[in-house]
DNA sequence: CTGTCTATCGTTAGCAT
DNA sequence: TATGCTAACGATAGACA
């Protein structure tokens, strides 16, 4: 048998940062690269013990994604904290402040206010035409203040939900937790199984570094599943 | 003068992954990598063209986040095609399932609360006027210009879009829409400037790579600032 | 907190399986 | 489609600005 002789790889090659023409080479640059995204959004994790949430549509249009603790906390906690200025504001000087108030609230803060928004809620479900008068009343300001009256609902879904969970574990530990809410959310976590979110089924980690690691679940249709990827970490809590 | 002799740096070292015990060290390896990340992402992007959203809090507890188009839209895609799929499937038993189950559980009550808030949609949707005299209202003035001017601020247009897509798709199909609200927001967003969603002010995009770039807002304290990264992509669009 | 510099370490493009 | 292989490329620890 005659060996090929010009095997040596040539190794790696520089590649342009554009679109790669072939599919098939997309396809399994993007694996490859998601993984090592993955991994590197792992390594920071544990490297600085800090909270990442990485959301990956794949060119077949899959979603993938990666959390510490998890993806959804996360989310919930950057919704609730980035978005927008708050209801409460009604009378006070600039908006400016108020945003500056809401995003610097405390989680403590933060939940106190969700409590309201909760309330409002309720308040608006008895009567969608305070809705209407409090819209109508609030053209006299500016758009974005009217605006975040309605908004407020788009992300009440949200915010209702963070409140549900910062509410439990308020009642769990006194207070003061909630600073830390990636770790009650670890906790509520841990008491299932795993320190860690994982949806993994048939993830493999590998000895003695970290991997990300890998569930894929069949889906019943192309759009229907998520892969979503945790890491093995080591004692950070 | 004496050159001190010893200073050719010994390059980079090889260190375990596992949490920087110096305090000073690890704010530094935090902010690198964390560019790094980002940076991996956005090559992802544009190799792939895909779409990916990063959040990350720092030590100090401060959210970055990387989008592309936007964080929001991308959230709010996975948070609506994650917990849904296939759960009425029902009689499969198998561990497929349970995953299945319990990714949704996770967002079982979010999924009740996102119900409610489609209910109060509808009722909404009675307002519906009153929300577009809004919209046209601000479109008269310089909304975008305010935005740059508050971080807060630039959320809120995406907010404001998601919700009007929301609206009209309220007034299409009675319920369900917020699956698809991503892809509205992404449209409205293109549609109305920017096919990106950058929160950039003195972000600078160098030459012929993409670069993450980065909105600095001097945060009122500590905690005041979201730091928000996009890129500058290529034709993804 | 971000940028710069250097020597290394880690990632990965192109192939093959 | 996802790994394994290998050499080249790119990221980055540490020190300093």
């Amino acid at each position: 048998m005659v060996m090929k002789i010009k095997k040596p790889s040539q190794g790696r090659q520089k590649i342009a940062i554009a679109k790669i023409p072939k599919r098939n080479n997309l396809q399994v640059t993007f694996s490859k690269r998601r993984s090592g995204l993955f991994k590197k959004a792992s390594e920071l994790c544990t490297l600085c013990g800090v909270e990442i949430a990485i959301i990956v549509f794949s060119p077949a249009n899959k979603p993938f994604s990666f959390g510490h603790p998890e993806v959804d906390s996360i989310v919930d906690r950057f919704v609730a904290r980035n978005p927008y200025p708050n209801f409460q504001a009604g009378s006070t000087g600039s908006t400016q402040q108020l945003v500056e108030v809401h995003r610097n609230a405390s989680v403590h803060e933060l939940n106190m206010q969700l409590t309201q928004v909760v309330n409002q809620l309720e308040a608006e479900k008895k009567c969608g035409e305070a809705l209407d008068k409090i819209s109508k009343a609030s053209e006299k300001q500016c758009w974005w203040e009217r605006s975040v009256e309605e908004l407020g609902f788009h992300e009440l879904q949200i915010l209702k939900a963070s409140l549900e969970e910062l509410k439990k574990n308020m009642t769990k530990q006194a207070n003061g937790i909630l600073m830390e809410s990636s770790a009650a959310a670890v906790a509520n976590c841990s008491s299932s199984s795993s320190p860690f979110f994982m949806m993994n089924i048939n993830g493999v980690v590998q000895g003695d570094d970290l991997r990300c690691f890998e569930s894929k679940i069949k889906p019943t249709n192309q759009l229907g599943s998520a892969y979503s990827f945790g890491y093995a970490g080591h004692s950070l809590f």
